[in-house]
RNA sequence: GCGGAUGUAGCUCAGUUGGUUAGAGCGUCUGUUUGUGGCACAGAAGGCCGUGGGUUCAAGUCCCAUCAUUCGCCCCA
């Protein structure tokens, strides 16, 4: 045989392997996610992970699909991407059955998303997503629901209000203040939006000169920056200027503020420096961010975005919805010590004493039959050996078996947290392994 | 794509101004006699010092390149 080639170990740059212990982790969050969107009455779908080129170069950027992405050419020779983001592929559904759904709709879905860009904290080339969009609701409602949803997911993690905080802010406000309030040009508008995004991120003084390098001398003898800067300091809707108290985004704002304190979510303010990267947002955009020192950054991000579905040529359809990463959701719950000690499946370890398997493997299958979840060590080792695998697995109880219990029909558990030991016939056995899987449901300990 | 930091045992790291056979703690494995883990003691295994080149009598140590990890930038789904 020629000399064994050595292969790297460690997983593809920018994904993670899951080892038990943290697919523990993963299984616990998703499991959470889960049980609150589906108490909304939230339904999951799932899609592809393949998607043709055109479904993002129609409405994301075209750099971000070239650059951001994982894009070949398939053996048929379609451009195919690995999908990076779930917004266009609900929509493409929703709009294949247009006018078939009963409306609204809750949908859900936790796909896997791929973007080809340098891993850094938080934000790795594979992730997970939860994905929770309402279509088909055109008043406030929508907004408020999902956020309340978001609000849920994080309170269900035993989060405090002081470890996150909800932003909220309008594209259409932004809009009338950018372009009518301060008569920025179109190009300017964009410009000014893309640096009021970053604008927390660097230097104020920086932030100031920025600005004047896009207006024209005209507009910085009129005080346009001043009033810009001015305008970006406003902490609340009732401190913007008077001409704009009336605008329709105003109100819906406060009317959204006002829904979200009356459900006790008492943590969500406008902001007016959340823009949001993504150009398909028509109204209504949120976030919600970690407040820890060493995540500063947005773990859920979503609002209204009416046009998409109607971009396959279909009725359009109102939509609300977030995006809630996996990466940035661990963190959190890291980060705020949330996260719980996770043990495996399995109720108890069987440790053989002697040469005993075979004449084991019927009582085994009764446990098993009763539902607990049991592994047999079969090694052949000495008991002491067996029994610290069972507690280096981090299983509760070991189930000793050797002549002596297989004798008389009562085996001896051991309770490895406590060190306790007793003998009992099997369904004694089951009914107190259950009652203890049960307490740990429930969170008691 | 750009910039910084870091690569020595499974893990966390020491390794003096270059100088012989490469170190610790933790972990792993074995044992301390017969069916009971965590403690203690005794012992063992485990390193192409990320990779390739260069300088030198001599390189883990200095120089260059490369790869990987990581933090930040760009971008943000």
């Amino acid at each position: 045989m020629p000399e064994v080639m050595s292969l790297p170990t460690t997983p593809y740059k920018g994904a993670r392997d899951f080892y038990p212990e943290d697919k523990r982790i993963q299984n616990y969050m998703f499991g959470v996610m889960r049980q609150v969107v589906e108490r909304f009455g939230y339904e999951e779908y799932d899609a592809p992970i393949l998607e043709p080129l055109e479904l993002y170069t129609a409405k994301t950027g075209e750099e971000i699909v070239n650059e951001q992405t994982y894009l070949f050419t398939d053996r048929g020779d379609r451009r195919v991407v690995i999908r990076p983001e779930m917004t266009p592929t609900v929509s493409r559904m929703v709009a294949a059955r247009r006018q078939e759904l009963a409306y609204p709709l809750r949908w859900y879905s936790i796909p896997n998303l791929w973007r080809y860009e340098r891993p850094q904290r938080g934000r790795l080339r594979e992730h997970w997503q939860l994905n929770v969009d309402i279509f088909g609701i055109e008043n406030l409602t929508a907004e408020h629901e999902t956020i309340a949803v978001a609000d849920s997911i994080l309170q269900a993690f035993g989060a405090k209000r002081s470890m996150y905080k909800i932003k909220l802010n309008s594209r259409k406000l932004m809009e009338e203040i950018l372009h009518h309030y301060l008569q920025l040009d179109e190009v300017q508008t964009h410009s000014i939006s893309k640096l009021i995004d970053r604008m927390h991120k660097m230097d104020y003084a920086d932030f100031l000169t920025q600005v004047d390098a896009i207006l024209v001398p005209l507009q910085r003898e009129d005080g346009v920056d001043k009033k810009l800067v001015d305008l970006l300091h406003v902490k609340s809707l009732d401190k913007l200027p008077e001409v704009l108290h009336d605008h329709e985004s105003v109100k819906e704002l406060k009317k959204l503020l006002k829904l979200l304190d009356e459900a006790d979510i008492t943590n969500a303010e406008f902001d007016i420096t959340l823009m949001r990267g993504f150009d398909y947002y028509t109204d209504i955009v949120f976030e919600v961010f970690d407040t820890h020192t060493e995540n500063n950054r947005s773990m859920f991000g979503g609002g209204r975005y009416d046009g998409l579905v109607g971009l396959f040529g279909v009725e359009p359809v109102a939509t609300v919805g977030f995006g809630m990463g996996d990466v940035t959701l661990q963190n959190f719950l890291e980060s705020h010590g949330l996260l719980p000690v996770l043990k495996p499946q399995t109720d108890a370890y069987v440790v053989l004493v002697g040469d005993v398997y075979k004449k084991s493997v019927g009582v085994l299958a009764k446990f098993r039959e009763h539902g607990l979840n049991i592994a047999v060590d079969s090694s052949g080792r000495k008991l002491d050996k067996q029994l610290k695998s069972a507690v280096k697995k981090g299983i509760r109880y070991a189930l000793i078996i050797g002549d002596l219990e297989l004798e008389d029909q009562q085996y001896s558990l051991k309770d490895l947290q406590t060190g306790d030991e007793e003998k009992h016939g099997i369904e004694r056995i089951v009914s107190i392994v259950k009652d203890r899987r049960h307490e740990e449901e429930l969170g008691v300990d």
